[in-house]
DNA sequence: TACTAATATTAGCTTAAGCTAATATTAAGG
DNA sequence: CCTTAATATTAGCTTAAGCTAATATTAGTA
């Protein structure tokens, strides 16, 4: 599944934007979009799962709670399919430049 | 509409693909997509809608033939989505660094 | 002005995504 | 063990997104 396909869901995003701040437990998680978006622990833990099962996020248990954590390689591909359009608002920047700019090692790009 | 969106749909990324190599037509874009996804010149013509109704494409016209082209905004959105998640695969960048090396102009970060 | 080529629009169908409600699981504590 | 807290799972409903088929629009051309 192409990483945009599970970035395509606001409750997502914003799972992901509160893991973006370091580790939380399923609760925290939920009790920030309950909040948000009105929906019940059933609808987060089922968007946590997606998240998991795409290689977004990990889980490890610290007793009955589940703590999560960003895990970064999808979204390096995003990152990695915006470099096709980044000429467009870096005009002057060649590309050797660009390379470095960007802090790219070499990975293979399976589009 | 938030870019992701927008972009959580194949087609619609496929068609942006197309446009990031430079202007085509709409009927350009129609021979791509049509024989890698098989659907319809009516659908391919609804998603050139959805992308520049959501500012992702542009338009103009030649004749009969409507050109298209990337409209980089909603892109930099993206672009700057991430950046809450960089320190992750670019963990030894202090600040200064980081914003020198994403180009990175002051620009209102309306999330 | 009739015809064709290129593209857009509209109405309606189908499917899948995301939700709720209910229930299951797992671990800790008394 | 029994209970409670934290989280996950499942079944089933609803809605909206994306599609097709048909038709409309617009511009160039004979």
């Amino acid at each position: 599944m192409h990483a945009f396909d599970i970035l395509g869901d606001p409750v997502r995003r914003r799972i992901l934007e509160v893991l973006a701040t370091g580790e939380h437990s399923s609760g925290d998680v939920v009790a920030v979009v309950q909040r948000e978006f009105g929906i019940t622990q059933s609808a987060v833990s089922q968007q946590l799962r997606i998240l998991r099962d795409a290689g977004f996020a990990s889980v490890r248990a610290d007793g009955t709670r589940r703590i999560y954590a960003v895990e970064p390689g999808r979204l390096r591909e995003v990152d990695d399919w915006l470099d096709r359009f980044r000429a467009l608002w870096l005009p002057r920047l060649d590309a050797l430049a660009t390379e470095v700019a960007r802090g790219k090692r070499k990975r293979r790009h399976q589009d």
